[in-house]
DNA sequence: ACGTATTTGTTCGTATGTATC
DNA sequence: GGATACATACGAACAAATACG
């Protein structure tokens, strides 16, 4: 039998805040791992053989600090960890990853050259239909999917943008392999959605959390834009720190 | 009859593009204010004396332009101008709403000197329970609720911050009034979530459209923190701009 | 937790007018 | 004129999401 399935009841310790230390405890070992469902408050109430309002005691003080978050109608989920992500004027995915001690992944979901819609070429200040690179890609970090973001470049400026970013799967590394040496946040437009059914998949949640929104444009040292980004980030694991 | 209810079906123009032109009038001209629903499909339909196809060709032009949102099984409703919100250095909110040419109004909604929670206490670098004042206020563009902001202040140095508020209605004056010359912002960290029932009451706007969470520390001259401040803004109606 | 009603989304099929070669 | 392609319009049925008791 696992720890922490039994409650003592002699000792002056109010069951609740047992059950409480068990369950975060189980919760830190890995027994429920971030972001899982809990068994339904009627299994938990009779592996500890307690009555189900003394169980609901302990989650409430469970989501009280933190460590889980109850869905009314769908159960108890342990609450993920949340990143911290930067966002400066030199704003490198990977870098922001490893600069907070976490493994960062990118997956190219998909890459094409297409004409410009209204919002790209306005961000990029070319004329509507012009030619742009797009990648899609998923950013992921210690495995786990943190944001989809569709990036696009002026086509005229770096042609084979796609074959250098297959080779080295890096947006910064592809981009300098075109010339471009180094680029600079302009800025960072953020508002929040909930998820369409395909990016709440990509994205490993459910479709009632919702997504953070953030455009973005980037330019070179002359000012001059050289990506507009449209970035869908997971919020239940994302904080965006801004400082100026 | 209004106009805009009949549609000509010999002058050549395609039905749902008459269709489209009426609705679009009378979004503009405050038939259907922002954030209302439109009636049902069919009754439009019915309306306009054509098939829901028809009408729904011009939903769906309307949703391209980004006049309506429509939403599987709830309706069709007016989209909102969304504001876009600046984040810098001196963030003001009274500023930031005039900057983009609207008039701003804040309702306190609540004062009170209190112990500092944990989150608080890390704002402002104090210890946990030290006295805080704290101002919940609620922020307006053009009449219509954009923010609910929880302010705190350490109350040792702002001692008779609620009567300054009180009196001017604005924190920058208050803060003034209490010898602070001048703050900036030290970092913006978002996120996202829904929203309480009370937050969306306060709001003005569906439980099922998310909030920015945005959580700020504001410092002096000298880099001490002078006020943590915790906000949750419509995200329908807020893009937060952050340009470095 | 579940069923029912409401509302939008999708997919058939059919018919008509218009522009092009 | 005839053949073809395309956009427009209507009808019916069913699927999917949501709201509500």
């Amino acid at each position: 039998m696992r720890m922490g399935e039994t409650v003592n009841r002699r000792g002056g310790e109010p069951l609740w805040r047992q059950i409480e230390r068990g369950l975060a405890a189980d919760i830190a070992g890995g027994v429920f791992p971030a972001g899982s469902q809990l068994p339904k408050e009627a299994v938990l109430a009779a592996r500890f053989q307690v009555n189900r309002h003394t169980l609901r005691r302990a989650v409430a003080a469970l989501q009280e600090a933190g460590l889980v978050r109850v869905e009314q109608g769908r159960g108890t989920f342990v609450q993920e960890e949340v990143i911290d992500y930067p966002v400066a004027r030199r704003t490198r995915f990977s870098e922001n990853i490893l600069r907070i001690q976490r493994h960062p992944e990118g997956r190219l979901v998909e890459a094409a050259v297409e004409p410009a819609e209204a919002e790209v070429a306005k961000g990029l200040e070319l004329r509507r239909g012009s030619s742009v690179v797009r990648l899609e890609r998923l950013g992921m970090a210690d495995g786990r999917p943190i944001s989809i973001t569709s990036h696009y470049f002026p086509h005229h400026r770096f042609p084979d943008l796609i074959e250098h970013f297959r080779a080295s799967g890096s947006i910064t590394k592809a981009l300098a392999a075109q010339g471009l040496a180094d680029y600079t946040r302009k800025f960072s437009r953020v508002t929040a959605a909930l998820p369409e059914a395909e990016e709440a998949r990509l994205l490993q949640q459910p479709r009632n959390q919702p997504i953070l929104l953030v455009e973005s444009v980037n330019v070179d040292a002359e000012g001059r834009p050289i990506e507009y980004a449209h970035s869908r980030m997971a919020a239940i694991r994302v904080n965006l720190v801004f400082e100026p």
